[in-house]
DNA sequence: CCCGTTACGCTACGACCCGTAGCGAAAGAG
DNA sequence: CTCTTTCGCTACGGGTCGTAGCGTAACGGG
């Protein structure tokens, strides 16, 4: 009945702690069921199973498959979703289109990620979690690259905020859109080769907007 | 036992025919189903309940939820997916943009797509089923317009098929790509003033591979 | 060192949905 | 009229969901 004292930044500082072990497996878990299962085949008792865990320790930690998938995936995607700075936008892009082709490619992510979009459409909860465990770390991308090639005089500096923002999203769109489009939908492969020739239509898309027609 | 005589293209001449009219109930309902409940819960039960029919005949004609939910929202690319003459490669590009915003933007839709999609990742036979049923058909405003420009002669005409047809690709994924992510993972509305935006930076990038750097 | 508090594993449960089987009746084709 | 197929209905076993209740385990503070 005693809350914890006023200070403490989150609550609950008294009795047994959660296992970190445990959230460890069962995202462990999660991901080898998705691999072999698949999204819609996904349980959660099976998840348990796996991880040696009680179906009720699922529940205490996640409200249900969604959150819990978006969680096992994000993980993913902190770790392999970085940038190393290759000199060029273009080989910078071609850099992250990559990487992000090569998350896609993985089982995990290609059966979990539009399953979690979809069920976003009708959770608002759910659609902030994506936003902020996984897109807004992509889009950190975005940004770093252009601020990268705005240092090196590639891409002039935008002056106006409200339209350096407009154009970043509009980006952001662009090279995630035509990555997932590629992969889930048209089921084709992200090689080299359509990297290079995505980045130079954006490049050249870039480069005609900047020197031709700034306002209409 | 005896089964169609051979010449007939295909099979079952006898008996009762199907019911056309029950057809058209289960698609509305099935629509009517994802607007109130959205993919996730929705239920074959429910949907044969609204649809004033029995659950057994709703199994004889669609193998399960995700091959009568893709004929459900088909259904709406086919009737509202046109793209009418509007003098100019960027009016069209915008155009097309508009057209399948607003289908996206539809509840029923918004749910559906991307539900299924993540079941064709594990689902070779409904992948074919949507390329068939919808994604050709999206392919298809693509390549007229393109044919379009050409007439016009605002794109050069490519003599080698194979590039051609890959540039075609890519210019698909990345319009049906940056339209689903832009409405789908940023939740943000696809209105005039971002189609112009986006048709922009298209054109200058198809002017800029066009012109520019041909191999590399 | 014990005590309060919380997490944990386990079991059991009602509710729901799935997909199919079996039946008699209905509706066209020949 | 007869044959064939579809239809509505009922019923079923199998599976998942999400929760409740219990006794036990682990940690932090007094």
């Amino acid at each position: 009945m005693t809350p914890p004292p006023p200070g403490s930044p989150s609550g609950a500082r008294t009795g047994r702690p959660r296992s970190a072990a445990a959230d460890r497996a069962i995202l462990d878990a999660t991901r080898a069921a998705l691999v072999e299962l698949g999204w819609s085949k996904l349980t959660m008792g099976d998840v348990a199973a796996r991880a040696g865990v009680a179906k009720t320790t699922l529940y205490r930690r996640w409200a249900g498959k969604n959150a819990l998938v978006v969680d096992a995936v994000a993980d993913l995607f902190d770790e392999h979703l970085e940038l190393p700075d290759r000199g060029s936008l273009q080989a910078d892009i071609e850099g992250v289109v990559l990487r992000f082709a090569a998350l896609l490619d993985r089982p995990e992510t290609k059966t979990a990620l539009m399953a979690v979009v979809a069920e976003s459409t009708r959770d608002e909860a759910l659609r902030e979690r994506i936003r902020s465990a996984i897109v807004d770390r992509q889009k950190g991308l975005v940004l770093l690259g252009r601020e990268r090639a705005q240092a090196r005089g590639e891409l002039p500096r935008e002056d106006e905020p409200a339209a350096a923002a407009r154009t970043a999203d509009l980006i952001f769109d662009v090279i995630a859109g035509a990555v997932v489009h590629r992969t889930l939908v048209s089921a084709e492969p992200v090689d080299g080769e359509w990297a290079r020739g995505f980045t130079a239509l954006l490049i050249g898309g870039l480069a005609g907007a900047a020197a031709g027609l700034p306002g209409r």
